[in-house]
DNA sequence: CTAAACTTTTAGACATGTCTAAACTTTTTT
DNA sequence: AAAAAAGTTTAGACATGTCTAAAAGTTTAG
């Protein structure tokens, strides 16, 4: 059984190398858990010593078989909490995260079963981001952030892949949601950022917006 | 807002308070808790400085209203998260204690109050104990242990005031569960064991039994 | 290819909550 | 009202996870 902080650690590694490639840093971790390179250095010998990561001083760090496999419960523990909270309890998108965070450290098995039964299996939560299997499978999209996609393509939201608050007001603001029809009207190279089409209205977001907006096109 | 493991002695001490009357001892809360009297000492300590207990050494505890407050929300919450995980999520009702031990300490006022207006405000858990209020008021009833009852009466069983999984598997071993007509038949002096009717079959069971079933005569 | 900049690790400290052993109070027994 | 037993507190230690400051390693720029 892991404590609260090695949960943490895990699962801030896992997020990590799901948007990069090859070892995370320390430095990443730091900033993604929001404590010092020394804390994380330290927790990464004990992570190591557990088996649950592969270390190598100074030369950052990945997870074992056993690290990835418990990461991956995690995540989908924290993702049915926010379904549950959004459907369920009818909290707002951008109000369950802080929640989810609490809750997917609760130590159950059979909770999280029921709980996935309870809800009907969802593939997706309330983010659009997927809900990892029981056996650690992870539902794939043929799906694209916004901006990568080239100017005068139509699409719809599928997911968001920024689960903060501000993030997410801003989105109901600009009246885009999962399933928002969305074109891409213009790219401006000059700071990556877009003009898009929400319903009959044009609106300019930044690059920041735009890569975590995931695209189905149509 | 408190560490986990003030909410597990405040909770502890409302508990044995409950069931008894004056203050509490040391060694009664390290019982509760499954730690030492050591501990307990310490920890009284920081609970006084936090203005949460009256503690005067060798003399026992008090809740102070603060921390009668919080110790209160702790078990409305607990309460709360049993009803869910029965109702909702199909546990027996043996099987929630543990669980329910780990989410009472999930915090969010807002969560408390929206999974109590999906529970649609019960006033009872699945053992038939009382759901304190948001306000910290707990429903009454007019029940009598069994043991305290007289020879031939009738009555319902409406609840029960030990929550461990043995003892309720004995219970519905014993085709006794929420609102089971029983009747007293006979009480043995010598061991306050007694003999009791249940449908058309006759028990005999202890008198620790019996003092943790809760009976609203007819 | 060396110096500066950046990243990471070590060393030493601290807070929390736990423990055991020993000392001290209170209660019970005789 | 002692003496014994029971209950409680103190002292000192330890594990976990955190921090800052300083040292050490790695990268990058000129």
């Amino acid at each position: 059984m892991f404590t609260l902080a090695e949960e943490n650690y895990l699962k801030a590694i896992l997020s990590i190398s799901l948007n990069s490639d090859g070892k995370v840093s320390t430095n990443a971790i730091a900033g993604e858990i929001g404590t010092s390179a020394a804390s994380v250095s330290d927790m990464l010998k004990k992570l190591q010593d557990k088996k649950l990561v592969k270390y190598k001083k100074y030369k950052g760090v990945s997870l074992t078989k056993q690290g990835n496999s418990f990461a991956t419960s995690v995540i989908r523990k924290h993702r049915l909490w926010e379904t549950f909270l959004v459907n369920n309890l009818n909290f707002d998108w951008g109000e369950v995260h802080d929640l989810a965070e609490q809750l997917e450290h609760i130590k159950s098995e059979e909770l999280v079963d029921r709980l996935d039964a309870f809800l009907d299996c969802p593939k997706f939560d309330p983010h659009g981001e997927p809900i990892p299997t029981k056996d650690g499978k992870i539902p794939t999209t043929n799906t694209i952030p916004l901006n990568k996609l080239s100017e005068g393509t139509n699409g719809k939201v599928m997911g968001v892949t920024l689960d903060e608050k501000p993030f997410l007001d801003y989105l109901t603001k600009l009246n885009i949601s999962i399933g928002t029809e969305i074109k891409l009207l213009e790219k401006i190279s000059f700071d990556q950022s877009t003009s898009i089409k929400i319903g009959n209205t044009k609106q300019h977001i930044s690059n920041d917006v735009a890569r975590h907006l995931l695209i189905k096109t149509n």
